[in-house]
RNA sequence: GGCUCUAUCGUCUAACGGUUAGGACGAAUCCUUCUCAAGGAUUAAAUCGCGGUUCGAUUCCGCGUAGAGUCACCA
């Protein structure tokens, strides 16, 4: 098993952004080349001049780079086997056209769209699957580029082949047809240009979704028109939209997966997640790190039912991965996502705390979470809020009294969450009841019901900001 | 409609044909706590239905049901 070279690719087309699926194939792809010390190629698939989106191609490129996937030949590095465009490979297809011409494996199309939308609709009455081959022309025109080619199955057979994860598969006769190969506008179709790429660029195990298990038919009938022997078939399991039983698309509301970049989860938090959706490692454990993976990913392992997109898991894991950054890693990762104000050393901390009652960084700013941090954003206050449980404004008033004068003491540089918790809990012990104290000084600082703890707080708003605010208080 | 695939807690999943059907997320309860989080402990929660093979079926087979995919000059 060993011996094989493993070659995999990842082939996108540049029709906008990635979402959770998409990038999902290229993790699995990705993970089973390096696992297997192989390659793993990046390829445009932009046959589709019509469907082509400005800018996805640098868009999957970052998208996949953020990640932390990384490709050994591409469009952005080139290779061996350059172009990684399929609009520059037309050559190669135009020769495996003439191939299959010249063997009589392929002819020109003579219907116009017309006259096939005619037959697919009378097929749709007559409820049964349309198909082309019923309408094959008798007698074969010379192809002169203008027209569609299409490939003349050589037989009408029922096809049974292998799948890495689905076992033994199969499809009766109607799965086969006299598909398109090259398109009037001379680009090759999907099923055409991937199967000579594929076959030029050594590529062993083609990982993709469960939508082309229908046509692996004629992709098989293909192979054995050009005596190739088929690469390794591996089909990932679909991907649900959250919540539904749809396949996730676009249109389901699938977002953008840099959106999550944008929102603070963190790469390895995203593609730890991403590999457990359709594998798992048959052990317990779920947290894995990139190296971690790279080690034990096993296409054997691969799920063969579909599984649900579960938004409470990703952060979750995000928590975890973040409980393995280190303090600078953490400044990296988070302070981009922070307004200027919040962009404070001291903060890390609290950021890391905090961010867990929040899905992401972004909800978490929005939620106004960091506000008591701001110091232009002073609190509004509701005295009545001020006052803890059965307390009494008097009593209130003089414990705030007592916070203030204790913690003038402090020196400007002493004022440190350590310092500034010890004097509070000193003066709470006194008082004999902690609530009466911290409630009303935590309620005085933030002016929210709910906050971070007021030693926090006052060791990072500084002596002054707290005291002004206290006194303000009162 | 044809062809094809799939089916274990709400969700993601584990289980050589033999387990009290395991784990994780989420939920609930309790502890801790000035609040919200965090942390600790505990609990509830599943083999789609009906047959068959077998000493024994979540596991193998058939049928049913439900869901998904596909039937493009899209990939």
């Amino acid at each position: 098993m060993g011996d094989i070279k493993v070659v995999t690719r990842f082939a996108p087309s540049p029709t906008g952004f990635m979402h959770i699926g998409g990038v999902r194939t290229a993790l699995f792809a990705w993970l089973w080349a390096r696992k297997n010390k192989g390659t793993f190629i990046l390829r445009i698939e932009d046959t589709d001049k019509a469907r082509e989106v400005e800018g996805s191609i640098e868009h999957i490129i970052k998208s996949l780079r953020w990640l932390g996937i990384d490709w050994d030949e591409g469009p952005d590095i080139g290779g061996l086997n350059a172009p990684y465009l399929q609009s520059k490979r037309l050559d190669s297809y135009k020769k495996y056209a003439q191939i299959l011409i010249d063997s009589g494996h392929a002819y020109p199309d003579p219907y116009t769209k017309e006259e096939l939308d005619t037959f697919r609709k009378k097929s749709e009455q007559e409820n049964k699957p349309f198909l082309y081959r019923d309408y094959r022309p008798k007698d074969f025109g010379v192809w002169d580029g203008t027209r569609a080619l299409r490939f003349k199955t050589p037989e009408i057979k029922s096809y049974h082949w292998n799948d890495v994860v689905r076992g033994d598969l199969s499809a009766g006769v109607e799965a086969l047809d006299d598909f398109i190969l090259i398109k009037g506008d001379g680009y090759p179709t999907y099923n055409f240009a991937h199967i000579i790429d594929d076959l030029e660029m050594g590529v062993t195990h083609i990982m993709r979704a469960d939508e082309f298990i229908s046509s692996t038919p004629k992709f098989l009938s293909l192979y054995e028109a050009l005596g190739i022997t088929p690469p390794i078939f591996v089909t990932l399991p679909p991907i649900l939209a959250d919540g539904g039983n749809k396949k996730l698309g676009k249109r389901d509301g699938a977002k953008d997966i840099l959106d999550y970049a944008k929102e603070g989860y963190l790469p390895q938090a995203m593609m730890n997640f991403l590999v457990l959706l359709g594998w798992n490692p048959g052990t317990e454990k779920e947290i894995f790190t990139e190296g971690e993976l790279k080690e034990v990913f096993d296409i054997n392992r691969i799920q063969v039912s579909g599984a649900q997109v579960n938004l409470d898991k990703l952060d979750w894991m995000n928590k975890e991965h973040m409980k393995k950054l280190l303090a600078d890693e953490i400044q990296n990762n988070i302070f981009s996502y922070l307004p200027e104000e919040f962009q404070n050393e001291k903060l890390v901390g609290v950021v890391f705390e905090r961010i867990s009652k929040w899905s992401d960084v972004k909800s978490m700013i929005e939620a106004g979470e960091l506000d008591c941090f701001s110091k232009s954003k002073t609190p509004h206050y509701d005295k009545t809020k001020l006052v803890y449980k059965n307390s009494t404004p008097e009593k209130i008033t003089q414990n705030l009294k007592s916070v203030i004068q204790a913690l003038e003491a402090l020196n400007e540089n002493d004022f440190t969450m350590e310092n500034v918790k010890n004097t509070l809990m000193l003066i709470a012990e006194i008082e004999g009841n902690r609530g009466e104290v911290l409630h009303p000084v935590r309620y005085a600082l933030s002016g929210k019901d709910k906050s971070p703890d007021p030693f926090i707080i006052a060791s990072i708003l500084g002596k002054n900001e707290t005291l002004s605010r206290l006194q303000k208080a009162i």
